[in-house]
DNA sequence: GCAACAACTTGACATAAGTCAAGGATCATC
DNA sequence: GATGATCCTTGACTTATGTCAAGTTGTTGC
């Protein structure tokens, strides 16, 4: 299900979120970011396994994630599927489907979680008085390209275990930047999810993190992670050189 | 070499460019293209082999591919590469990089090209009076990443066989809008580069397009392909299911 | 025309990762 | 606390693709 939260004048607006900092605003002078009070109307909570939105439908929002996780998958019509994101509280949702006014995936929450809705439409009336806003979409689309080329490097390019330990660097570094800790975290993800992501089968990635908890790279109990040596992790990417 | 090509008056601008109905402008009112027309000052021609710009050099500008095509990578510190992307003319070359102003990947050409210089300046100067040029700067970005995604979808979900068949069919549709026919065509990239971005080894490709060839899909001289049988070939692409 | 080089093809073999299958945890529900 | 449903782990075996190597073709320059 997806229930409309009311924002209220006392809810948090961007200015007073805590997530600012990592979010849409991240990097705007704070005299600008106090503009952007009018940029979220609305707000939504996604059940886990619901869809935030889905392939094809019609697309005039983008959504700042404000608690839990969503994944964003491609279904192809054949039925096999590719996940090519997983988004943490701050990330940005939506930005794959501007091109055509619909949709190019579809984003399903992993638990529950809550979204901020910002309209294209009110992007483009405030930026008439805060002109860096415009830059911050650009920056952030941007960035998710660049985030794309680098998973293309970890599929074109990377063996299996690269392509975890890789993975699990990541994690690491994107819950840090939420001020979680970068050694110890729950993964929201199946086997499965992971292995679709990174273009492995489940079997092939339960191997593999039994492996390194064997070589005492990591702690691993279901989807809790301990990383033990992040040193060692880092070199299993680096090997090839 | 990278060679300045000047911009005179007589020069064609994108109101009256060939390219416009495949480039920056597709899909603007023809009134608004008309407005566009300081939108490149410069024109850049680039030599086989050269780059038109490197990773972690600074970013101001977008490039419209004129004539030519350009391939994008990323090189790794280690030495590995990833090219990302192959470019046509009428593609724009240079939206990954925007997010801290250093490109984030490098930009070679693969025969001599020329590009028309965007300036993100100049983007957002004449976006005051033609509204609907930051939204089409949108929509390409959001382009790129669906494109992005849809070779994640390859590397990650589909065998050796489908990913260069699925490779052949986008080449000749991106070919098929430029007017060139869309079942003979000359392929600028190596075998090398063609399974660098595809995740697989020159053996590979080189086998694949033999096999195509033995099997009747196409026939292949070097970098001369002419697809002969195109259902075939897409059916390739959609076996698993 | 020949030398040198780069790009491509093909074969033989090795191996990383997939497939299939069985069994064990964990969690929710009655 | 038993029942079933997921999710995960592990083993045995298969296979697609990579690796190594040799040879061919095409291109460039003298």
């Amino acid at each position: 299900m997806v229930k409309h939260v009311p924002v209220t004048s006392e809810s948090t607006h961007c200015s007073t979120c805590m997530m600012g900092s990592v979010c849409l605003p991240v990097g705007m002078p704070a005299n600008e970011v106090a503009q952007l009070d009018d940029l979220v109307k609305e707000r939504l909570r996604v059940e886990k396994g619901q869809p935030l939105f889905e392939h094809g439908t019609p697309l005039d929002a983008l959504f700042g994630l404000r608690t839990g996780s969503i994944k964003t998958q491609i279904i192809e019509a054949c039925g096999q599927q590719q996940i090519t994101g997983f988004f943490l509280p701050g990330e940005i949702v939506g930005l794959d489907g501007m091109m055509d006014g619909t949709h190019s995936s579809t984003a399903v929450a992993m638990e529950d979680s809550e979204v901020c809705v910002v309209k294209l439409d009110d992007i483009d009336e405030i930026s008439r008085y805060v002109p860096s806003l415009q830059h911050q979409v650009r920056r952030l689309m941007s960035k998710e390209i660049a985030r794309s080329h680098q998973v293309l490097v970890a599929l074109g390019s990377m063996r299996s275990e690269q392509r975890l330990a890789a993975f699990l660097i990541n994690l690491s570094q994107r819950l840090t930047a939420l001020g979680y800790s970068s050694t110890e975290f729950i993964m929201r993800m199946s086997r499965e999810e992971i292995g679709n992501y990174l273009g492995l089968t489940l079997e092939t990635v339960s191997r593999l993190f039994s492996r390194f908890a064997r070589d005492g790279v990591i702690r691993v109990s279901q989807r809790e992670i301990k990383i033990l040596d992040m040193v060692a992790l880092n070199e299993l990417v680096g090997k090839p050189c």
